[in-house]
DNA sequence: CGAGTTTTTGAAGGACATCAACGTCTGTGG
DNA sequence: CCACAGACGTTGATGTCCTTCAAAAACTCG
C-alpha cells in the first residue's frame, strides 16, 4: 500500500472541535490510561474476531468500521471522524473490523471487562454511554437509509451527513474512495458514480479535486432528497 | 384497532428467561424506580419526537421500534422480545417510535438526563451499558442484512434470529405480521410472502398456524443462507 | 355466515447490478 | 520534467431481482 498525502489539509482543528458526540462535551481523558497511535491509509486498526481490550477515539483522519460476508460482500456501518468514539463492544471479541481510510491518529483507551470502567470512573463512563448512544442513533438513521431510500436519496443523505459532521455548510470532503461509499450505502461503485454525475447534471452539486470534494450547490433540494 | 388474542401462549417463562442481553445476567431492578405497564396490540408505546424520560424492558410480548419517512415509508430497526431493553436514547427526545406488536407488558424505568443514572447506580448503569451494546451489535448485523443480503438471505437470517432469540431450535413464532417483517427487512410484503413460499417449495421451512409459525425443516441450509 | 383484514399469487415494469471498456489521476523512474 | 504503470473513477449496454399494480384466496372475528 503506497503512501498517500492527506488531501484534507484544510480541515481545520476548529472544525474538528465541533464534532464531539452529538452536542455534548467532548470525551475527555479518563482516569483510565490512554495513549496515542497512528495508522497509515488502508491499515487495519482491529479485525473482526480479535480480542477487544481497548477502544478508540479519533483524533484526526477518517476511520471506517464494517463487516465482511463470507463471499466478500462488505458493509461499512460507519465512518468515524475526529471526536468520534469507535470500537466499543459488548463481548470480548470484536464483531467488526476497523481500518484507516487515510492517515489516522487515535487515542487508545483500555477497558476492563464489559463496562467495568463505568464503575472505575463514573464520569468517564457517562461520557462513554453518551458516545455509544450517539453511535446507536446514527445506526438507526443508517438502517432507514439502507432499507428504504433510493440511490439518489442515499447519496444526498450521505453528502449532507458528511458536510454536517465536518461542520462545513457548503461542501463535503470525501476522504474515502467510491468503493467505501458504495459499501456504506449498500450500492455498487457504478451506481455511486452515476448518481453523482446525475446530481451534477441536475445542478445539485459540483465536483472538484478529482471527485474528492463535493460542493453542495443546492442544499435545499438536497435536504428534500434526504426524505 | 381490534383486540387480538396472543398467539404465543406457548412461549414459556423458561424460554423468556434465556433471552437477557447476550449471555449476561438479566437487567435486575435498579435503585431507580420502576413500574409496569401493559399495551394492547398496535398501541403506541412512545413516538418519535416525544420527550424521553423513561426507557423500557420487555416483560412479555413483542415490541417493534422504527422510523417513518415523510412519505410513509417505514423502517423497523428491531423487534424486542422479553428481556430486551429499548427506548434508551442519547438526546432528550425519542428519535424513533415504539409500538406493541401483540399484547405487551413492559417494565418502565425513569432516567434523569442523559446517562446520569450511571452515577446514581453504577451497577445498574453497567447492566444498562451492556444492554445498549447488545442493541448496537444487533444494529450492526442488521445493517449488513439491509445493505448486502438478497431477499432469500434476509428471510433466512430473520427466521434464524427469531428462533434463536426465542431459544427455540426448530421453529420461529412470528408475532408480527408480514408488513412488519417487510419493513424490518427492507422488502415489500409481496416479496416476503413469495420468499416464504419459495422456501417451502425448496423444503427449507414449513408453515403452520396460518403462516404465523415457521418450522425450520432444514436448518443447515438456512444457516448457509445467512451468509 | 359475512365483512374486513391479511396473505398469497400473477403479470408487468423499473431501479439497480453486472459485465465491459474507456478515461483520469497519482506517484515513480527514466 | 515528462512518460509510464497501476489504481481509481466514469460511462455504456444489458440483465435481473425486486417492486408495483392488480386480483383472488385465506383468515379473523363479530
Amino acid at each position: 500500500m503506497q503512501t498517500f498525502n492527506a488531501i484534507h489539509a484544510h480541515r481545520t482543528p476548529a472544525a474538528f472541535a465541533m464534532r464531539g458526540a452529538a452536542n455534548l462535551p467532548p470525551l475527555c481523558e479518563p482516569a483510565i490510561s490512554s495513549s496515542r497511535r497512528t495508522f497509515e491509509r488502508g491499515e487495519e486498526i482491529f479485525a473482526e474476531g480479535e480480542a477487544c481490550n481497548v477502544f478508540y477515539k479519533v483524533i484526526s483522519g477518517t476511520v471506517r468500521t464494517g463487516k465482511l460476508l463470507s463471499d466478500g460482500r462488505r458493509q461499512i456501518d460507519a465512518f468515524h471522524f475526529a471526536g468520534d468514539v469507535f470500537g466499543l463492544e459488548g463481548g470480548a471479541l470484536h464483531r467488526f473490523t476497523a481500518e484507516a481510510v487515510d492517515k489516522v491518529t487515535v487515542a487508545v483507551f483500555r477497558r476492563g471487562s464489559a463496562g467495568s470502567l463505568v464503575k472505575a470512573d463514573p464520569v468517564f463512563g457517562e461520557q462513554l454511554m453518551t458516545a455509544m448512544l450517539s453511535n446507536l442513533d446514527r445506526a438507526h438513521d443508517h438502517m432507514v437509509l439502507l432499507g428504504r431510500k433510493t440511490a439518489l436519496e442515499k447519496m444526498a443523505s450521505f453528502l449532507m451527513d458528511v458536510a454536517d459532521r465536518h461542520a462545513d455548510v457548503e461542501r463535503a470532503e470525501l476522504a474515502m474512495q467510491r468503493t467505501d461509499i458504495a459499501d456504506h450505502l449498500g450500492l455498487t461503485i457504478e451506481t455511486v458514480s452515476r448518481t453523482l454525475t446525475q446530481m451534477v447534471k441536475d445542478g445539485l452539486i459540483r465536483l472538484a479535486n478529482a471527485g474528492r470534494t463535493v460542493i453542495l450547490s443546492d442544499k435545499a433540494a438536497l435536504r428534500l432528497l434526504c426524505a
